[in-house]
DNA sequence: CGCTGTATTGACAACGTTCAACGGTTGTGG
DNA sequence: CCACAACCGTTGAACGTTGTCAATACAGCG
């Protein structure tokens, strides 16, 4: 199967690769799609491979021993998830579950320290990538200790819509099958108060729900309520 | 003034370093002295150096526009901070202030890639150190989603009592001066719940509680507290 | 047409924060 | 050495927020 190169190339990891090296790399990889609900990886699997999102979404979420279920983080397509973790060599710390279906790419994890040998400047790359991690966890960090549900959330769908949203004129569509029950696993709260809260602003004309999906109808109003300066 | 070589060589960024490059390493490192309550250095800086705490504690705390506090990390003894956002050349995202009066060994970004050209596997360590920081980033955010705020403080105290205790025989003492509001803004919550809390465990002997001081006299149930397996 | 998974809503209880008052300790300056 | 201020900690009460329980409705699917 054939992968456009452009795109390929546009994604942050390999940005300032030639031609000849991004051909290099992409021979050595594994091009996999996987159903909507499947999973990607398992936690606690030893991590010797990372994985590119081509197409489609996936949910990164740890389980923990009291059964609490939770979304650590939603891929979206040009993101490497698995990645940290396999340079490492450790377990995956979290299960990969897609939201759709997805098509990606693997690479095993010596192919890459092999590849990474002769482009040492893909060792910055790399630490880019755990270093924007590392700062949107902290930025999620201190949303959690600090805001109330309903400012969490606010938060949640604005991050959605803009890396997930597509633009239909009237308003912004969340680009896949979200469930309230996905949206309260993302902000740490229950499915119920997700439910309440979005009524509530649909009410208001915030945003349109559905079964598995939701419209932003006004960014502005959101933005606002995301930032605390309305409630 | 003379650094103690064996100390600075076991500590995991430094690791699998000969002595000649060590001492090549701590020649061009400047040595300081900061006094309890001042900052080390500031959010929004730029980001031009990385410290190694050889002694002492330090906070590290984000401000945020709304005026609430917290903590994101304690620094112990042998850590480095201001690392992965020195290596990205970006701006500090916090402040790191003192809570204690603390030694500390600093060195310029400039020097230390210059450095690490020559010792290529020093690339590895710094993600290591970066992989640990995100590790323990999430496992924070886990804990803030689906804890309730007794369950999250134990956790906070037991990870005191691991990384600051000095075992006293009759209890863990957290080895450096730690106020209610210090404890509340790791935890994510109010000194006032902290300190009924605290309170409702030194009844039961869990714990003992003095003016900017904690010992910890109980271990097995402060674990089970953490765990969720008492209440 | 019943089954399953999703969503909405109300009532209620539990939890946590805010407000307020008070007591104790430390440090300072007269 | 004492008075005083500043800071830290504790505790109670009221309030608001959030989670839990329960009932219902609705859509997709065999």
């Amino acid at each position: 199967m054939e992968i456009d190169r452009t795109i390929v190339q546009s994604f942050p990891l390999f940005s300032r690769l030639c031609e000849k090296d991004l051909d290099s790399l992409l021979s050595c990889a594994v091009l996999r799609r996987v159903a909507q609900g499947d999973t990607v990886f398992k936690q606690g699997e030893s991590a010797q491979s990372f994985f590119l999102l081509l197409n489609g979404r996936v949910k990164i979420m740890p389980v923990s021993m009291d059964g609490h279920q939770f979304i650590m983080r939603l891929v979206n397509p040009g993101e490497v998830f698995g990645f940290v973790k396999a340079i490492l060599r450790s377990e995956y710390p979290a299960t990969a579950q897609t939201a759709t279906e997805v098509l990606l790419l693997g690479w095993t994890i010596d192919a890459w320290t092999n590849f990474v040998e002769r482009h040492a400047h893909l060792n910055l790359n790399a630490m880019q990538i755990a270093g924007q991690r590392l700062g949107e966890a902290q930025l999620r960090i201190r949303e959690m200790s600090t805001q109330f549900v309903k400012r969490r959330l606010a938060n949640v769908v604005l991050r959605l819509a803009q890396q997930a949203g597509r633009n239909e004129g009237d308003g912004i569509l969340i680009d896949f099958p979200i469930s309230r029950k996905d949206i309260a696993e993302m902000t740490g709260t229950t499915l119920h108060n997700v439910s309440r809260i979005l009524s509530s602003w649909e009410a208001r004309g915030v945003v349109t729900n559905g079964r598995e999906k939701l419209i932003v109808r006004d960014m502005i109003r959101l933005s606002a309520l995301a930032n605390g300066s309305l409630t």
